[in-house]
DNA sequence: ATCAATCATATTGTGCACAATCTAATTGTG
DNA sequence: CACAATTAGATTGTGCACAATATGATTGAT
């Protein structure tokens, strides 16, 4: 039997609820909670998508992505627009204001990375297994 | 400025859902969420513990536990009452049911652990990492 | 013994996650 | 063209997370 402290499940849990928790208080000055942020990090690099291409990269559905998305624009950071071309997609482009935000909140994003102590190649060791954890978990068809 | 793959919140973010989605499937069979199974895990490690205990173990508050272990009561896995020396204090312990989910649970670790096509000593060292990245995330009064 | 301070848990409110369902727009096939 | 099937988002409902606050029990200082 696996006690908590050897379950990856836990430790990955965990270490996830932590960095969200380390980025609350600097994203909190902006305005912006942790999915939200990373929703606005996809926008900074590539501005004009679609909520699904937005949910395809962050691997959120509508359910999570449409009122996140309401409340950037009550923020002024997104506009949100029906493509003309196709009325059943919704563009999602940045607002001034949204493009603005990227210098404060990458100075956040080397903030945290500090607080973690982690050298820069440490940090990429373990950017590399997290995604290849990612990526084994959705593709093992559930048995 | 990094890109979403740069950012090592993103990969623990994605990594942490994708091991939760792994763990869905299984533990609906057993009636469980996942963070219904971790509560479990710890009570499984210990039984008879207060709210409190469970929380520092899990590093999660009362306005989550307090639900989520009404819904464990109401599932018969666990009963909660008042300490009888100190009325402030809620001891939870398992049901018969709830001791007896055990195997099928730890079966389900398992399973999900096979699913990640992780060497054990692998898997241990990243166990590490993510154990010491919490910690400093823990440790580092905010600035 | 009294009462302010502290402590353990519960409650309330906001914002995710995600399953399930719905609606409206578009596409493919006869 | 007609219309079933598909597609893109939105909506609804449940269950976390977590901040802020409330409630009730206990402790400690006078």
């Amino acid at each position: 039997m696996r006690s908590l402290d050897n379950h990856l499940c836990f430790a990955l849990y965990a270490a996830s609820r932590a960095m969200t928790a380390g980025y609350r208080g600097p994203l909190s000055e902006l305005g912006l909670t942790y999915p939200q942020f990373i929703a606005m990090v996809v926008l900074w690099e590539a501005d004009g998508v679609t909520v699904s291409e937005l949910g395809e990269r962050l691997q959120l559905d509508s359910g999570t992505l449409t009122p996140l998305l309401k409340r950037l624009e009550q923020a002024k950071l997104v506009a949100r627009q029906r493509n003309a071309d196709d009325e059943r997609e919704l563009i999602v482009t940045l607002t001034d204001e949204g493009h603005a935000l990227q210098h404060k909140a990458n100075d956040i994003s080397e903030q945290v990375f500090c607080r973690t102590g982690l050298e820069e190649s440490h940090a990429m060791q373990m950017l590399g297994d997290l995604h290849d954890l990612t990526a084994r978990l959705r593709n093992t068809p559930s048995i």
